[in-house]
DNA sequence: GAGTATACATACATCATTGAATGTATAATT
DNA sequence: AATTATACATTCAATGATGTATGTATACTC
């Protein structure tokens, strides 16, 4: 074919990247083709090869365009917002949540990025990624827990990073679970009496399942708010 | 060759198997080739294509060494020598970390399950088989939520059910993070100490971190104690 | 309006993997 | 002791998938 216009190329190359999603969340990423890709597309591997490096560059496109918008919206719940750090630990946990139940995008990149790719050679990288985000999320989490009990005056039984790597793993896990078992029960609702347990058993003062406040209107567009990838696994 | 014993031919059955935990770790599952299990096995193509029927067969049968067992253990917590609900969810939760900490072969196949392989096409049928294990053990966990609310005079916030789930998920989310990681905090302690916080969250009484009892002797020699299954994802 | 860079499509060569077919030496059976 | 089934090893044909090379039509530059 021809030449199309800088539009049109960036029409096609969001075409690849969708193909892409839709195949690999189909038969894992290992066994989808560049073929597979260009054809669901209605392209050629012309067109792949064009926009992208390999397969590993596309997917870690694929993967950019969900998580890069939340990385950035880390700052959605800043102290000015939502001054108590109690607080703040929920609105986070449901930001995060929502992401994950309101966008159809979001939701499907994480279903891949969980069960249908395996973390070798190239896509190390992408854990090492991974996990350095993971780590950044625990570590803002564990200021918190450490504001909130000195704000409190209570002594937290465990030191601030094991609160935080405990938070993170209840979430993480009903996540996980929640993709796995497609949707089988109300994610925003257990994962807020979760982790509000959880809160409440380190001595931190919550009311079970309260409305969660100081959550920014970012959230209602779902776009960008928090690292989620430190929530992946 | 020439044909072996029926002891050599289960020696070279181990082998195989043992060659496909060590490469599928490296390498991930689909992208190693037979050739490469054999070659790490010390045989050839020959000996996986006559003790299974494809790679699909291996990686099960590579998956029941360690399941089976501890699927057949799930009764090591029983009423009779646990009496206390709470402390045999407790329990539960204890031998199945202590499984994953203790067992080189179980850490192993869980990295491998959790990391390494995608769930689509022909693993299908095991991610089905897992979800099932899934939800026998959190119908478990219910029961015992149940029983311990009634048996406390205590009104749980949440349904048995839904008390299942969160408990579920946050080790589920802490074995996750701990393979992840590659073993970069206490699972064991830290284990005890969100569970504990999530009971007392809920309103069961639970001393934080306190020595989780009622443990069988089977615990200590790690194979067979509950359905892991369960638990990886 | 000629030339050039762009945005692909098409064609090709290479390589790896698979399943099956066949070979074969020996343990077990009689 | 002859036969047979076993436990593999070896060979073979077929299939994709990949990366690259090349073709080509058009938007853009001058």
């Amino acid at each position: 074919m021809a030449r199309r216009t800088k539009e049109d190329a960036n029409a096609t190359r969001s075409r690849l990247l969708d193909a892409a999603e839709k195949v690999f969340l189909q038969k894992g990423v290992s066994r989808t083709s560049l073929s597979d890709i260009a054809h669901a597309a209605g392209a050629t591997r012309g067109a792949i090869y064009w926009h992208f490096k390999d397969k590993v560059d596309l997917f870690s496109a694929m993967m950019d365009r969900v998580t890069l918008p939340l990385e950035q919206g880390f700052g959605g719940v800043e102290s000015s917002t939502c001054p108590d750090p109690v607080q703040r630990l929920r609105a986070v946990m449901s930001i995060v949540l929502s992401s994950v139940t309101q966008d159809e995008r979001t939701r499907r990149v994480f279903e891949i990025a969980l069960y249908k790719v395996e973390y070798v050679d190239d896509l190390m990288g992408l854990r090492e990624r991974h996990l350095a985000a993971c780590d950044a999320f625990t570590a803002r989490l564990a200021v918190d827990f450490e504001l909130a009990a000195a704000k409190l005056g209570v002594q937290l039984p465990v030191t601030p990073d094991d609160a935080a790597i405990g938070f993170h793993a209840v979430f993480d896990g009903l996540i996980r679970n929640w993709i796995l078992g497609g949707g089988r029960f109300d994610l925003m609702a257990l994962g807020v009496m979760s982790t509000d347990a959880y809160l409440l058993g380190l001595g931190l003062p919550v009311v079970l399942g309260s409305n969660v406040k100081c959550v920014p209107p970012c959230v209602a567009a779902v776009e960008g708010s928090v690292d989620v990838l430190g929530v992946v696994q």
